[in-house]
DNA sequence: GCATATTTGTCCGTATGTATA
DNA sequence: CTATACATACGGACAAATATG
């Protein structure tokens, strides 16, 4: 057993107490989902490595039980796996996976674009934001970055939607892809290609023309696809 | 206290134990949420009221901790809601949520039947057969399996998309209204109309025009929205 | 293939905090 | 404000399944 809880628990304890002591608004499990999601999403932990139920109770100091709700909550938004007797894992996508992903992500995105028949004005302001952070990122070489800004960039575009569901779908569809994007080794080739994209999508969409943004939109997402899974192949 | 654990244990239990006996594939907790989506779905189960942890869990000889599993799993499902320190609920949807279900609904349906260029062929079996269900059902006046013929319907349609996350999305969709439905008195004229107009996109996709067929489902569902929400309104 | 150790699945009892009558 | 009911969270226990040697 190389995972003992110390190890562990001097890289995860987080502001946890200080969140406790401060203001407990949510519950626990919540909480714990947080950490362990920021965790996942940031590759810490990798796809396929089991969660141990006692090494992480005991490195955060919660119960078994109370880290059973955190593990069905973060199960649910499909970051990790349950195996009945054998314990939760980090999700490992297949390839399959991602291709559904991104056909779901043409559906939805290039749909939301299509409705866009006047110039959404203060709307893109978000989406404004999420283009020029990563333009700054790229200037910084900081890839990591950059490819939150791209993901900022989605999850704006889909707010002009105006639908919660819309939203949370997207935002789950962007979480499992992130799974993907860690087993990588060098993230540079998979987003800074799409920047000037985004500008052009956004730029675009400010003439209000939907569908000339959605036709963008439909051909990045192809190609981004074709790239992902080329990939993907290789280092499964 | 209403609800002791007795009177409740004699509608709740199923085959549980049964099924205990005969062979534990799932988890409690999972056979659990199944036992109480039924339960909630049928309506028997209204919206808005609360679901106790130690009437249920009494009621179907589960613990506690089991049961807050189960209520987890439903609560993701969107079926119940969690009030931090009170407890969970039958969810009671807004006028809003209704709207913005069929503007997900408008958004992810149209856009699966738009993208159908060619006839399906055999991949329609399925939709046919849940027309022929409606038709049977409204021979028999059997207004709640008309009802459910119809949700059949719009769920085989879907899968059209051949995309399991497409499907999981509209299934919980369809859940979420179902909700909505148990809330009004007479079920027959949400459904009832709708019957001939399945029967019309069925035939329209067998051709191949996914176009035409997805502009009668827009129709379709912009009529079933108006009509739902006006009659929404009343009883809330 | 077998025996053992580990880990999860489930349940219980209890202490604490929170909401409501 | 007090009292009650309830949810939250913990720790311990044992059974069942799995992994390991």
């Amino acid at each position: 057993m190389s995972t003992d809880a110390e190890s562990m628990g001097s890289i995860l304890s987080t502001g946890l107490e200080a969140d406790r002591l401060l203001l407990g608004r949510t519950s626990t499990a919540e909480r714990l989902a947080d950490i362990l999601r920021a965790r996942i999403t940031e590759g810490f932990f990798e796809p396929g490595s089991r969660l141990s139920e006692e090494a992480i109770g005991g490195a955060l100091g919660v119960s078994r039980n109370t880290l059973r709700e955190a593990f069905r909550l973060l199960t649910h938004e499909k970051l990790l796996v349950h195996e009945l007797n054998r314990g939760v894992f980090v999700r490992r996508l297949s390839v399959e996976d991602v291709t559904d992903l991104y056909k779901v992500r043409k559906l939805v995105q290039c749909a939301v674009l299509r409705e866009i028949t006047a110039p959404p004005g203060e709307k893109l302001n978000a989406v404004e934001a999420a283009v020029v952070d990563g333009e700054a990122a790229r200037e910084r070489q900081a890839w990591r970055e950059l490819g939150t800004a791209n993901i900022h960039f989605h999850q704006a575009l889909i707010t002009l939607a105006g639908s919660p569901r819309v939203d949370e779908l997207v935002r789950g569809l962007l979480a499992e892809l992130r799974l993907v994007f860690h087993v990588m080794a060098d993230p540079q080739p998979f987003h800074e290609p799409y920047l000037e994209r985004n500008r052009e999508i956004l730029e675009t969409l400010k003439t209000g023309d939907g569908q000339a943004a959605e036709r963008l939109l439909a051909a990045y997402l192809d190609d981004a696809e074709k790239q992902l899974v080329d990939a993907y192949r290789k280092v499964m």
